[in-house]
DNA sequence: CGCACAATTGAGAGTTATCAATTGCGGTGG
DNA sequence: CCACCGCAATTGATAACTCTCAATTGTGCG
């Protein structure tokens, strides 16, 4: 049920339009003067307010000029109602952000109509505009493609493999959307260790976490091989996540996606053995690189790579990798990877 | 630089307008009937359509109802500016959702200031509703008191210690929200081994992630201690997070904070000793829980819990604290912990 | 061919887990 | 008031696992 504010000196008039407006099933307010009128519309938040432009104490015109300078109440429509048919009244009214001005006389119709009209607009730019209420509806086909051709235009710098994109503890001033290769993004611990804790590939954004935070950067990324990144700067990001609630949904999944994934990997973290945890990380690996368009899977990453994304040292990576060769679930040839039985990997992980 | 668009037939008329927004710094951009007005404001989104109402093709009302199916035309304002000034035409124009009506003859200073209020209103509500516009700005001053006040009027839960509050693999159905007692987040591996990933307290919020990621729970709580929490059913946490984009962002910002802290545990658990771990959870604890107003923070937990927490077993956990205990960096007493010299911890994480 | 660097292997040390045994403590019933 | 039960905390001994440091082998490339 939608709350009309009804703002009349005059009871007769009043009482007319609350007639009108509650057999429309509207839950109706009055206010007889302009400070009441402003007051109650600061208090009861209604959906819409009818003001009559001549008041007592305040008029119509101070009335909207108020509220106007409230965030709050910016959203909700102000329709003069009044016999003030002046040319100059009327574009006054309007100027100051009327959602529509009725001079006197009007038909229960033409009011019912633009009192229809003006919620029924209120409503259709929520939906439209607020966040998350289409969060169950969102779909994300075809992203990929969609968000290629959107960054495109933009800056796009190449980086060579080992080159770094942004640093810990730096302030974020881009979203960083890959457009072609690989990037990891790890942090080191005191004694100089790397652990890889997020890799990304063509189609993936990154740095978005810092921006959302409105913090530094927590952790360092670098590309793993030449890779071409578009730069949206920063206040693109948030122009585009304040105008669009499907990115803005996306990047909150993203979000909440990245924090499962993390806790699934503290727990194999502090409990799972090496074999467990290279087992997984090729299983990842493989997921997150296969292209479909071959047969095979072949990964060539160097083993200090791999063991920082297992998050062990390189001999104890490759001793596991040499098990997995000789019980035949993988075939390494020049240092290249392959999984011959992925389903045995699976299996170690029960 | 604001863009307008304008749909005009008459060459005089509408170069007239073009002189009198190009002066006043709009990017401007015509259409010569309705269906090429239709089909620019598509392509274009401009910040603001001029039109006439009696067009060749398409009239202005035709392209207004066309303009207000499209979700993402709705918040782009027309103006009609027309010779009809029939109140039957004004009534129609507004009801189908114009922002302004102008009738001729108008003079300069009408127009501009039709077009700048709109433009103005435009922008005003976008700053209002837009996620996120207000990231920097907002702040969460008392936000216990009141988010308390807000929640306490919703089912409120009491739990008992060791009772779940929910499961992983679940639905979410609820947000929580911990009113007092404490709560433990946890994940089981295959060998029955649970690790602690978050720890919640009064004024904290619980089960968002699922909700937001639109998928099941993937941890699973239990209260520590006898704790109550008010349940906000689902469709009411959409809402919220919905109209109100502070809200909005301080969920944003829950998720970007919880992957900051857990890339940083998972560093911790891949290379860190015992030894750091447990320092490191004895002082996540006394940051979480450690009540001001007491001079001594004396933790009372037992000792499984603390090994689930540093990622080990309680054997190990034990031995442990009994070194922390010989180096004189706690005392024990009865079990309980307090820590006696916090500067020692800080210092082995370096 | 030889250099530079990555990959691998080896041996031993260090850390943590496991399993079993013991101690400590609060509560309960005689 | 005391013995005893049940459970948590602690200690002990040993095994398992992973790391460290050093040495060796393999590979691509000029």
């Amino acid at each position: 049920m939608y709350s009309v504010l009804i703002i009349e000196a005059d009871s007769e008039k009043r009482e007319r339009i609350v007639t009108i407006l509650e057999l429309a099933s509207y839950q109706v307010w009055v206010a007889c003067d302009g400070k009441e009128g402003y007051e109650k519309a600061m208090e009861l938040h209604p959906d819409l307010i009818l003001s009559d432009v001549n008041l007592p104490t305040l008029d119509g015109f101070g009335i909207l000029k108020l509220l106007m300078t409230r965030p709050e109440m910016i959203s909700i429509p102000l329709i003069f109602l009044t016999g003030n048919v002046e040319r100059e009244d009327i574009r006054r009214g309007m100027e100051l952000g009327a959602a529509d001005y009725i001079t006197e006389p009007y038909t229960e119709s033409e009011l019912l109509n633009a009192v229809e009209a003006q919620i029924e607009k209120v409503e259709r730019l929520k939906n439209h505009t607020s966040l998350l209420a289409n969060v169950n509806r969102t779909q994300f086909n075809n992203r990929k493609e969609k968000l290629d051709t959107l960054f495109k235009h933009k800056i796009v710098n190449k980086y060579k493999k080992n080159q770094y994109i942004f640093t810990e503890g730096n302030h974020p001033l881009y979203l960083f959307y890959v457009l072609s290769g690989k990037i990891k993004a790890f942090k080191t611990n005191e004694d100089g260790k790397d652990l890889t804790v997020g890799l990304y590939n063509a189609g993936d954004f990154m740095g978005y976490t810092a921006l959302l935070e409105d913090d530094k950067y927590s952790v360092t990324t670098m590309a793993i091989e030449a890779s071409e990144i578009a730069l949206i700067p920063r206040e693109e990001f948030f122009e585009l996540v304040s105008n669009h609630s499907s990115i803005a949904i996306l990047f909150i999944r993203l979000l909440a996606k990245n924090n499962n994934h993390k806790a699934a990997q503290m727990v194999q973290l502090a409990y799972d053995s090496l074999r467990k945890r290279v087992a997984s990380t090729l299983l990842f690996l493989k997921d997150k690189f296969d292209k479909q368009d071959k047969d095979k899977f072949i990964l060539d990453i160097n083993r200090t790579e791999l063991a920082n994304l297992s998050g062990t040292t390189k001999e104890s990576l490759i001793r596991t990798l040499s098990d997995f060769h000789t019980e035949k679930i993988i075939s390494i040839d020049h240092g290249k990877i392959e999984i011959l039985d992925e389903s045995k990997l699976k299996y170690m992980l029960n």
